[in-house]
DNA sequence: TGTTAATTGCAAACTATTATCAATTATTGA
DNA sequence: TCAATAATTGATAATAGTTTGCAATTAACA
């Protein structure tokens, strides 16, 4: 995916600029955030890793996804169970579908979510910043699942 | 409010159909979460009840909150900073306003949020079973303060 | 009222995340 | 190229919010 690649390069760009160091584990985990279709978990991108290097310590991912959070290019995603997913790929508010059963992540073309912030600005009287949405369910695969 | 009674007695009923005891710190903790506007906390639920009552207990309040979830009568909002608050009072999904100057919680009515779940369902096939949707921003209070 | 099972309060356990700190390493400029 | 230095890392301790275990208490029902 070539819009992969230039999520990871934009993501290393904006370290460098910053004036952080480029360390193997840093690109490491800029690189599954950036490339991830499935909104990784920290363990999930903790474990990746530690395939490889099995000296890749949780503190690392975490302050490096607080790192790369607070630079605007990762978004965070907590979840009322307290579970949290990451995407790197698209940095911005953004809907999601979220299947109970097999935890996967789907990101939906929605048109009218801009009329809402509008609406709801208008009503509330809210300067709206930002917004989080998300649809539970069931996805077509498990829902065609016998067990 | 005629309609926070009915809910408290609605959650009070629920319990007793259900063959739990009604006890007093139970009644508390309902009637709290039926009757505030501000969608409480677990601390100000707790900190409300010790003013009369000092040795509640605050894990009491937390079971008392899941029994209620899970008999459908109170709504769980967890947010991504890991604060959660509750609603007894409408314990179904529906959007929220965030302040997130003073954390205060508003109820905007949205007409057009059943339109986006037909679309979602849709375009993603997943059966939509529930949703959650906030909106964060400045309230007009905290717009207008000088500090 | 007495019996019984649910509920409570307290404290210990747990979990996800953050902070500490000595050792390591990327960057820089000579 | 390499030495100086400041950031980063890994291991572990600390933290905060929530849950669990257990003995004592209490609501519900006969």
């Amino acid at each position: 995916m070539a819009q992969h690649i230039q999520r990871f390069e934009t993501i290393v760009r904006k370290l460098r600029d910053h004036g952080h160091k480029i360390t193997p584990q840093r690109l490491a985990i800029a690189r599954i955030l950036a490339t991830s279709e499935g909104h990784p978990s920290v363990e999930h991108i903790h474990a990746r890793i530690a395939e490889d290097f099995p000296t890749m310590s949780l503190a690392t991912v975490y302050r490096n996804i607080v790192l790369m959070k607070s630079l605007g290019e990762v978004l965070e995603l907590g979840f009322p169970d307290g579970s949290n997913r990451y995407d790197g790929n698209k940095p911005y508010p953004h809907p999601h579908v979220v299947c109970t059963k097999c935890k996967k992540i789907v990101d939906p073309d929605l048109e009218s979510l801009d009329e809402m912030k509008d609406e709801v600005a208008r009503e509330t009287n809210f300067k709206i910043l930002h917004h989080r949405l998300d649809f539970f369910g069931i996805c077509s695969d498990c829902s065609t699942e016998k067990t």
